[in-house]
DNA sequence: AGGAGATGTCGAAGCGCTTCGACAATCACT
DNA sequence: AGTGATTGTCGAAGCGCTTCGACATCTCCT
């Protein structure tokens, strides 16, 4: 193990201008920058992780917490966790992994123990457990809060009160909006949504009650009919959901499908009951663009920017850490493509 | 913040009593114990780990390098993330996510830097190269290894040579032999093996290859006569690559598919052929549980033993940490679970 | 030419913890 | 009663780094 002291001794010089060679904190002449870095390089230098956290207060790690059940879409998920990791990197952080199970317990261990500078939590709850252990900050009211010496974190997902939080997530309501606008723009009346597992709304999970909320109020707004059913994933389970809606709305012509895993299951059964897509029925998935294109027809979707939300909520958190921006909510605009899944509603459908 | 030292004031007793309280290291009277953990408990104590890293020379903390690339079957490598996380919290460690990104660069980075006391490494190719700087626990060669101070590490996936390696994967070779026993067991004497993407054997990835050589061999010995053809997912490549085969083969009877998102269009596929399975066609899977049930036919398949795979690692990790346990390669045997998707090849088909 | 201000370097303190050796106090035997 | 082992606790050193104030040098202005 080399030390910093070892490379000092390599360089002629003292152990404090080595760290300020490595930190930049402090103007070193090139001549003795250049005489440290190649001692460094000689000797093969990595500065120790736990001394550094030791003395500068700062662990360069930022934790992630990632939901433990996997009813959600797991892609997107992986995704997000990837772009945070890739982007933490670019700025010098490192990403701690932290599944849900801990709970609030992981929180305080994680922040109690400075093991990690911040925090983004993933799959958050309307009125998630975890939040007043983080608002502003992670300081607990009323305590002084010295710069530098809180937990910033931020959400993806968006709770109920947003107060004194960070939080990055697509905007579901105009994600919703978009999909009902889009269809009725096209002519369709009578519009199905195939929702996520019924699970999935017993938790509260923010996404699915909002994007609900807004296909709802736009389909008011429009005066389009709208029958929500959420769906399990599955070939079994969207035959039985697929059934009990031409059932109750015969006149259904278009299908907005948040589920996944009922994307395909949906094609399928629709090819199987004869009704050609988009010719007879409309398709709009909420979904990565990369599930939209493989899909046996290519999808019209609204995409889930999985990438733009890992990598925003860390830059977001390195600029609270820098002492940067406070906090506040960003919300991305949807985005829809349209693709060979939706048309004109027709008289004879 | 709480200190060790301010506990051990609120107890009454010294700093190394409390250290010596948390560690179990020596002995403590019943009575004292129980007063530091009432203070513990009364002042919200937590250990500072970069203290405790610098101290101990350990982090607790096991670095997990997932592949950035996502050519390989996602929601597979998040159940092994997931369960290498929960199993390393069961035994007091927590995980560092490491993206392929950085390459061998991050090994020596984490390595050097005593960021992490171990590493798990997915996705390794054949001749992966970051091997050279794990062997023997990441001493490099010829260094006095003393006990303790090196990186231990295990690899999920096999590489061509497994010298002072330790690795835990399926046996894809076994998987492969599996397959086709079950297939020619019933009959089926012309198979046709849907592989992964042309970019998956490129890069020598050892799943792949070995599990065409026990596809290979294993055909060779039941005489039945094999078929592979690399396959990109989404429903238009498998499309051209169902025309290929049937083209090439049209006594086709039985598949074997590994690349999981070309499971549904292939079921699709051959649907719209009028092709039925299992009466005209059988197909096995190599795919989690979960995908093989949600199908649109329940499939025969081999299942990726995801959490499995990573609790092993862990343990594996776990007993190499405290000095039990050496090298050794753990090769999962493989179960194939007859569902809906197979059956006898008929005189018709 | 002389002093103010930069600029570059160093020594030392200290971050919060673990761990080693030392030392009382207790116990079990002759 | 005296010895040796055992048990429980403490003090101090030190892990490798950052950072502060001090100091020596150099630069530039009047």
């Amino acid at each position: 193990m080399v030390t910093l002291a070892e490379v000092a001794q390599h360089a002629g010089v003292s152990a404090s201008t080595v760290s300020y060679v490595l930190s930049g904190k402090r103007s070193i002449s090139a001549t003795t920058r250049q005489r440290v870095e190649e001692s460094i390089r000689e000797l093969g230098y990595h500065p120790n992780a736990g001394a550094r956290a030791l003395a500068s207060n700062r662990s360069n790690i930022i934790a992630l917490m990632i939901p433990l059940r996997t009813d959600m879409y797991v892609p997107v998920m992986m995704e997000i966790a990837i772009a945070v990791a890739t982007t933490a990197r670019t700025h010098g952080y490192d990403v701690l992994l932290l599944t849900g199970e801990e709970g609030p317990d992981a929180v305080r261990r994680v922040t109690g123990s400075g093991l990690a500078d911040a925090m983004i939590l993933m799959d958050v709850e309307l009125e998630d457990e975890r939040l007043p252990l983080l608002r502003d900050g992670g300081v607990p009211a009323g305590a002084q809060s010295r710069a530098g010496d809180d937990q910033p974190s931020v959400l993806i997902g968006l709770p109920a009160d947003t107060d004194g939080l960070t939080c990055v997530d697509l905007d579901w309501t105009a994600t919703g909006a978009l999909c009902v606008e889009h269809l009725a723009g096209l002519g369709h009346r009578d519009i199905a949504v195939i929702g996520e597992a019924p699970a999935v709304y017993e938790r509260h999970t923010g996404f699915a009650e909002r994007t609900l909320d807004g296909l709802r109020s736009r389909a008011r707004e429009t005066g389009v009919r709208l029958l929500h059913r959420p769906c399990e994933g599955g070939y079994d389970a969207m035959a039985v959901t697929l059934a009990r809606i031409f059932d109750e709305r015969p006149g259904t012509t278009g299908f907005v499908v948040q589920n996944e895993s009922a994307v395909e299951p949906l094609l399928a059964l629709l090819r199987q009951q004869g009704r050609a897509v988009p010719e007879d029925v409309s398709v709009v998935a909420i979904c990565p663009d990369q599930v939209a294109v493989q899909a046996s027809v290519r999808l019209t979707s609204v995409a889930i920017p999985a990438q733009e939300m890992g990598r925003r909520a860390v830059e977001h958190l390195v600029a609270k850490l820098d002492g940067r921006g406070g906090d506040g909510v960003v919300l991305l605009p949807p985005e829809l493509t349209e693709r060979a899944s939706t048309g004109p509603a027709t008289a004879a459908s």
